[in-house]
DNA sequence: CAGTATCCATAGGGATACTG
DNA sequence: CAGTATCCCTATGGATACTG
């Protein structure tokens, strides 16, 4: 079993609805911050390299949860001022530690999404 | 740092875009999946209990991702035929495998929630 | 009590075109 | 190359009413 009091409020309300947590949260299990947290995780990328690597996401998404993965300061945008544009993202210390948290899960769900989808409950 | 390749595919496109587990990783990380994992990893409850502590669901969306989450086997759904009905839910041992795994995350952001919402990367 | 059914608003998100 | 801007559509999800 695990220990569930390491989280505040599960017993009564379950995150108190308008706690920063639920925000930090909805970022954090977005589907394509997941994914990009997940790339990143791997080593720094290119913003093409991201578009190619997440595979099925819009340039829009994408602008869009690096932009707020990085106000919430878990990845660093570093724009070098050349021609053409050469722009990097990588995590930074509190995105690794973040990582460090969901690469297991990924990995655990990789490994029994298969039985998962299929089996259902068998 | 973390071994990244315990997750398949992250060096080349990151979860193949249409394999199982991007179905999956949807269903988990959805926003109301996860607190009602979070909900029943404290113990198993009914669902006017998970009405009232994940606060903010409405009927349809709680019906809606029990109902996920129990085909996925994540969770049992147990029915008393009797008047008033009672029903009650719990994680299954697949469920609490992947409670295992949320909980270390979840008390992660709620215990960083603060620092990250207001300060931003500082 | 434990849902289902229905209606409706809005935001998520895709495609395309354009720019520094 | 690395984005923004725009249009547009559908799915998410809230509120309400109804039922076994």
């Amino acid at each position: 079993m695990t220990d569930v009091s390491a989280v505040p409020g599960v017993t009564d309300g379950v995150l108190p609805a308008q706690c920063p947590s639920r925000t930090v949260l909805d970022h954090v299990t977005s589907k394509w911050g997941v994914l990009e947290l997940l790339a990143l995780s791997a080593g720094e990328h290119r913003w093409s390299e991201l578009r190619r690597v997440v595979q099925g996401v819009s340039e829009k998404m994408l602008a869009q949860t690096l932009r707020t993965l990085a106000e919430d300061g878990f990845v660093e945008r570093e724009a070098e001022p050349v021609i053409p544009p050469r722009v990097t993202y990588r995590l930074t210390a509190r995105g690794r530690e973040l990582a460090d948290h969901l690469l297991p899960l990924m990995a655990w769900v990789s490994a029994h999404a298969d039985e998962i989808v299929e089996g259902g409950k068998r």
